[in-house]
DNA sequence: TATGAATGAGGCTTCATTCAT
DNA sequence: TATGAATGAAGCCTCATTCAT
């Protein structure tokens, strides 16, 4: 408490921890203010001053966190790409046949849809970035492109899946799912798990192998298949 | 036949029939090369000069067919818009089953997405319109809804199609459509009809109803809800 | 009728006087129009097509008539120059002392004032014309002017107007005048000549001079109103 | 006094006091420029870069402290009538007959109108002007309009002025004085003193009762109009 | 003579960014 | 670190004027 607290020995420290810590705490309060923005309005419709004014500081402040404002639409994405990149690596390493991962990417990406970090993603227009952070950008959603046709393709593979064109049905999905960003209202009558689970469930049901072979892994919701073999 | 021909007669009109003409096919040409300019990079990218310059003629000779940048982009949208409008009327006066009409909807709307047109009508931003322009495109937008959530409840109600929710039902089809305008290329590995006709056969495996009940559609949800009943 | 009327005889010339006439008639309608237009909405907010469309032609055809907007003004200016270089003409050849010419300017201007062409000399800023033209318009100003200053310096050297500084007497009932000029609207209590006369009469009030030298003309007003009393 | 002095005291406030004055003396040399620009050359001739370079700044830092160019030519308004309301109220509350009243105003109206802020009055045109903008500066007219008026119906009433039509009166003066506004010269003969006190003898010589009736001023249309003539 | 179309010139305004304090 | 002020770079739009028909 006083000049001799243990604290105090780290003093020296203690201003660039805390001061670094208010430095982020900012930084952050930035970029969800301007990732409201940029939803509510679009990126070319704010400006800087629009995102400072809300913040309650000016313009230039804003210099003091980023270096210009492309930057801050980058980092805006940068941190619902984070969270994506997280669950889908939860995912890749939790177990489960590969429906059932898709499932639950499925359920968890578009549960992040529903928020604006998430919408943030398929929202916003990567041509307003540097051509360096467009490389970036267009990594991530390669990246997410390729993990949803890997389990399409696995579970065909392993049977949980019925055969079908992993390219098509990958953008099939994602096309369901990016839109939810656009749709979307936290207002909205459902919820975000709601609709997530809603969602997994329906696009996979035309996916999942009815009649898996033998013993196939899986043998998924449905028990006696019925004749009606589909179609 | 010859210099007489009953065309000649008119000739006194010609010129105003020519060059009304004229001047409707350069207006879609304006129309096209910015519906292309804005695809490639974004309507906030494009100048006026861009359009003009890509057209060999100088910016304010663009007003002589519009009246500014964001009419243009009106337009462009309408001309997408009409198709769709148009294939939706077909749909709707032709014959079949809601799941028919539905698979009919698909394939036309996924066609037209693959299309520069369609793909103006989710690629670009409606707030970069007047307030007034606004409401009709928004108005334009919820027709489409509509008549999605139209045929899925009818297919539901006819029993062609399983009991589901059909207003998240036509949110993930529209989304999985939607999205082609994204990522479609002409050059790339599908031809639109072959996209289209998978999209059409993939979205709707789910939702056809293998075990419709005995006679024919009428008895929808109700009777006998059956375990199948979704949640 | 025929081509025996005598007309006919002067048939070669017709189409010649004819056209003229109809070019005349046209070219004053123009400046009629333009007259109308400047004066509500002012030269610059005025562009070549209110004034075209106001006459129901295009925009270049008004280039047949004059060679461009500042002539277009010029000639609308040049138009009232004209009555009032006549009416000063007929005051300065006609009879009277000087305060009685005095009165006639100052009546005829006034009315002058009550019209567009009248307005227009007051108006329209000479600085939108031609170099050529500013100066043409500044020797008639200084025409006017010095016309109120000689009747102003004849009077108060034949005695009938008490002595003042001409110049400065001039300044002021020029001001006076032109602001009608600003202010009268055909739509307003007064008749242009009532405006006239009441001018004519409270301008020159303070001026005639009361006690003349011994038979002086004029014995204004007071003593023995006799019959010079003023209409 | 010395560096201790109070105001020193009052140091750490100086940098906001002081640029808080910075900017409103800028301003106000924005106004003075622009309104020298306006008179000499016409408001639509000039253009910002034209204020701003003579300001040895650049264009857009002129939206520094204005909105718009319109913005500004109503503050060069302001500023000149800001004078005009202030004299009219202290003559308004001055003491003196309506007959000396009018010469005050005369005097001081006159005086205003050969500077620059005067002369803006009535040489800027108010249709350049918002809609809004326009309201204030019709009402503000109208205002000094009244005044005239008053003083003259006043006069009339009280005897000190000689029986007149006070709207007609008023337009007369007034059209005399603004007119000063377009003729006057600081580097003329007159002083504007000078100019000011002839005109207001010259304007009321006409105007004043030389015989007013025997007991108390006039016996004008009011009967027994006793000393307290209005208000 | 009249027109539709086109153009060159230019003005106002916006905004991301920088800089001195 | 934060701010007021300034700037450079554009962009949209307007309009008088010209030209081919």
């Amino acid at each position: 408490m006083d000049a001799q607290s243990p604290e105090t020995n780290l003093s020296p420290w203690m201003p660039f921890e805390s001061r670094r810590r208010a430095r982020d705490e900012k930084r952050e309060a930035v970029l969800r203010t301007a990732v409201r923005l940029f939803l509510e309005q679009g990126y070319h419709r704010v400006t800087l001053n629009d995102v400072a004014e809300r913040l309650n500081i000016t313009k230039p402040a804003l210099y003091n966190y980023f270096r210009s404002k492309d930057e801050i639409l980058f980092e805006c994405w940068a941190l619902g790409q984070e969270i994506v990149d997280e669950f889908i690596a939860e995912i890749d390493n939790g177990g489960g046949n590969a429906l059932a991962k898709l499932r639950k990417l499925i359920q968890a990406y578009a549960e992040q849809m529903t928020t604006d970090s998430g919408a943030s993603l398929v929202r916003f227009d990567a041509r307003d970035l540097t051509a360096e952070n467009q490389k970036i950008v267009r990594a991530a959603k390669k990246r997410i492109d390729r993990t949803f046709r890997k389990y399409l393709a696995d579970g065909v593979a392993d049977g949980s899946i019925k055969p079908c064109d992993p390219k098509l049905a990958a953008f099939a999905i994602a096309g369901s799912l990016n839109w939810i960003g656009h749709w979307y209202q936290r207002a909205g009558a459902w919820s975000a798990e709601a609709v997530a689970s809603r969602f997994a469930a329906q696009l996979t049901e035309g996916l999942a192998n009815d009649r898996p072979s033998k013993r196939g892994p899986g043998t998924p919701k449905k028990s006696r298949p019925a004749k009606g073999g589909r179609k």
